[in-house]
DNA sequence: CTGTTAGCGCCTTCAA
DNA sequence: TTGAAGGCGCTAACAG
């Protein structure tokens, strides 16, 4: 690979010159820069990015941090960041934690080694873990959707308590009194979060989750079946389910279907992301749909200013879902026919 | 952040001692080797890669180039390869190029200045304008999924034209003679490829691809609920369809339910991919399982070959899919009631 | 307008 | 068993 000095060499000049013209960093004649252009071209010469680097203690690259890359969420969320990062002219390095935190220790150093700007966190579960690794460095970190309370830095994260009011208030207002909620495993903390949404919801009702109504699961479509199964194998079963993803909420679609069970007459969805085929599942899933994508371009964003330098306070937010009501959901079945309400 | 010059003086030692006990590259006195890394410790010294990779010129760095990390198929993949290429101890630059040359290039030069070590490219659709670019580059490539002929590296991919054959094969045994296949935009050589295959196993029943049966769309849910509302409304629809990915397939179903066409009584659906919901469709997807973590992985594997040199001769290699039996797919129920065969 | 020079943090001969 | 010193490719004073 062709260097600066090379370049120099070639076009008469010295490297400073060459440096300046690549840079647009002092005035260089007309005559010289061509020159030195055309030697560029010809030589095919890149700069160095790691020289400049170790020159400047800057290397325009962020890490990023997520559990799993295939999970859409994340997906989505990786595409926001890299779609910001790109504009400003920032590079990504990507690791997957697995909610591991041996592996994600081990990813968070090898990132620092190569001296990353800054930091774009999804913790998961084993947020607790990583704490003081995080707390001796000065990297600037912004946290995405979980929080780590032993470290302080920005946040930015899904209103995930919101999103179950949200679904879960959907329900009641149509009626709905046997809601039962399909989580995801207990050590998530969104999970938590969206199952005290669903109360908050169920309590202004003057409701309460029945214990037998909260299922827990892998969040993905088979937990959601699985769960869903269950659910409708019981004495009294519920008139309708909030599932905490689409993922799982297409599986208790399906077990749904296979139990004969009709949704939405018999029985009401509610999921959560708002995944592309959540419009065509069937019946299309009423979902609370999530701004994924721009949270990965705030964070960014904010990480970016943070590398300028930028000292604002220390900055916390939780971006709100948006119900999206489709045709899973409708009013409950037996309620229509024991009480038809007005209309 | 420290420096080996602080934490050598604070040992008392020279740098190069320092170098060699954190490389375990020669013989340190047992005192001397616990002293500096007590003060590494104690000063939280981490050593930079930047300084690292400029002497050796290494940077134990890999860019991967896709079209979109949001796209399950292509998440998967990166997925494979993030794993392989964390278990040697290498780090992801990612980049998505939105199969816009532009960009690709644009993310490309920005990966070269970083000095990766190898590439893996998925260049999808844009393939041809990045040949010069990387011509004349001296940095590994591996090819993944879509050759680039003017360009001579490694390539792995799928096997596209088999997945079309197996599950067109598979239409054919059921007894369909009109089956129709749903295909992704015209750019994509991997749609042109399934669509080779489909006519071979027609052919070898000796019948061929209706134009009518033939419906381009976008590789999405909508694309392919669309393009199967416009198949189910032909005044001879098909029996059978064949989606060129499970999202066309699963957009295919919704629109079948709601012609109340029932699957697979009045039409058979085969997908491609094999996405985690597809066994949660309904019915469940019959579809051909794509091998695509193993191609990041194999792709890894043969890219750090090709970084330490190894120079076997150029790799090319297409992995085979399986078909997966589902639900969705059936005999034809005409043919059934004209001439019900055996059994 | 252009060149010389001194590092950035690390590895690695070469000496001791 | 240890240290001194040069250089990887680049930038940024400092001189001219």
């Amino acid at each position: 690979m062709a260097t600066m000095k090379q370049v120099a060499q070639r076009a008469g000049v010295s490297t400073s010159t060459v440096s300046h013209v690549i840079n647009n960093t002092r005035a260089v004649s007309e005559d010289v820069r061509t020159r030195v252009l055309a030697v560029i071209d010809e030589m095919h010469y890149i700069p160095s990015a790691v020289a400049r680097s170790l020159k400047n203690d800057k290397t325009r690259t962020i890490g990023v941090s997520v559990p799993d890359n295939t999970n859409p969420g994340f997906a989505e969320l990786l595409r926001g960041i890299e779609d910001a990062a790109f504009e400003v002219g920032y590079t990504i390095m990507l690791g997957n934690g697995y909610e591991d935190p041996q592996r994600q220790a081990a990813h968070l150093r090898s990132l620092i080694e190569k001296r990353i700007d800054g930091l774009v966190l999804v913790a998961g579960a084993a947020r607790d873990e990583l704490a003081p690794l995080l707390a001796a460095q000065r990297v600037p970190i912004v946290l995405a959707d979980h929080d780590i309370a032993a470290v302080d830095t920005d946040f930015i994260g899904l209103d995930h308590e919101q999103t179950g009011y949200l679904a879960t208030r959907h329900l009641v207002e149509l009626g709905h009194r046997r809601i039962a909620c399909i989580a995801g495993p207990r050590a998530q903390p969104a999970g938590q979060e969206r199952l005290a949404g669903v109360r908050r919801a169920l309590a202004e009702a003057g409701l309460q989750l029945d214990p037998a109504h909260l299922v827990h699961g892998e969040p993905d479509c088979e937990g959601g079946h699985d769960a869903a199964r269950a659910l409708l194998a019981l004495a009294l079963p519920p008139t309708a389910l909030f599932a905490c993803n689409d993922l799982m909420a297409l599986g208790a679609l399906c077990a749904a279907q296979e139990a004969g069970v009709a949704v939405p007459g018999q029985l009401s969805v509610v999921g959560a992301d708002d995944l592309g085929m959540a419009a065509f599942a069937m019946p299309r899933l009423t979902t609370v749909a999530q701004p994924t994508y721009a949270m990965g371009r705030r964070l960014t964003a904010l990480l970016i200013d943070r590398i300028g330098g930028g000292s604002l306070p220390r900055h916390r937010e939780r971006l709100p879902g948006r119900l999206v009501v489709r045709q899973s959901s409708g009013r409950p079945q037996e309620h229509e026919v024991l009480a038809p309400t007005g209309t």
